[in-house]
DNA sequence: TTCGTTAGAACTATACTGGTTACAACCGGT
DNA sequence: ACCGGTTGTAACCAGTATAGTTCTAACGAA
């Protein structure tokens, strides 16, 4: 299975570098850390943005946080960087047969169940904020 | 992004179908059900098959579930169908700068996170037995 | 004005998904 | 022993997401 992209985990990065280096925090410079191409960074940091979670000088460079750090939880870069169609998580087949018992209710009642599933996890994301990531470093 | 396949509705669908429908559940059977091609049928019960959730007769037809209803969860079925490489949900970026104080620390640190955010959805789905969702059914 | 930077379009290679066709192997019933 | 329905796979396809590259335009401070 395709995994969640790694965009989510470049774009913790990519903040925890803002907020810990906020001079010199240029595409460039923040390309060199996460080792990838600044194009790369700069889509990204383009979806933090839109988000509202970040201020960006264009031209003369550097990026701010817009937020304090403990106010930007893993859910809100997880929310602006996963973008999945109406957030859901789990993925359905279409048009079961509602011809048949399982087919006419399955859709309902599973995804029931994996709305909680897929609440339990964005919740423990929710409580993890940048500032908890970042006291952690060494 | 890339969602959780549907394999997993499929799936489940599946073993809803082997279960309320023991006899009769032949591979086309279950197809019309889901609504797909067969085929995409065999290839999710060969999952199930070596996961041991189910026994299937070949040549005649027919498959039968290995466990009792109540003995089969969510996270039984996530598990034998959407395999993951090391069944991590989240993807890290490569080689951060171990240069960098963020390049260095971030992998280890995140992953810990992630690892409880995963943990919480999986355990939300090994709570919802198989006979769970039937008796919802109407 | 110039230079470093941001912004983004366009393109590539790779890989997963859902689906199809085709064919071999299986096995109970006649 | 054959037949017919079934399972088990291989091979292939179109569509799409990812991660990355190159290139160009626009921005803005010195």
């Amino acid at each position: 299975m395709k995994q969640i992209s790694s965009r989510f985990s470049i774009a913790v990065h990519i903040l925890s570098l803002v907020a810990t280096v906020p001079s010199e925090c240029t595409g460039d410079f923040i390309a060199g850390s996460v080792n990838t191409n600044p194009v790369i960074i700069r889509k990204i940091i383009g979806l933090l943005k839109k988000a509202g979670l970040v201020e960006v000088r264009a031209g003369v460079g550097g990026t701010r946080l817009t937020k304090d750090i403990d106010q930007i939880t893993l859910l809100d870069v997880y929310r602006a960087v996963e973008v999945i169609e109406n957030g859901e998580l789990f993925n359905f087949h279409n048009h079961p047969n509602p011809l048949c018992t399982v087919g006419r209710n399955i859709e309902s009642v599973l995804r029931a169940e994996l709305r909680e599933a897929q609440t339990a996890m964005e919740q423990k994301l929710s409580q993890v904020s940048l500032q908890h990531l970042i006291t952690k470093f060494e």
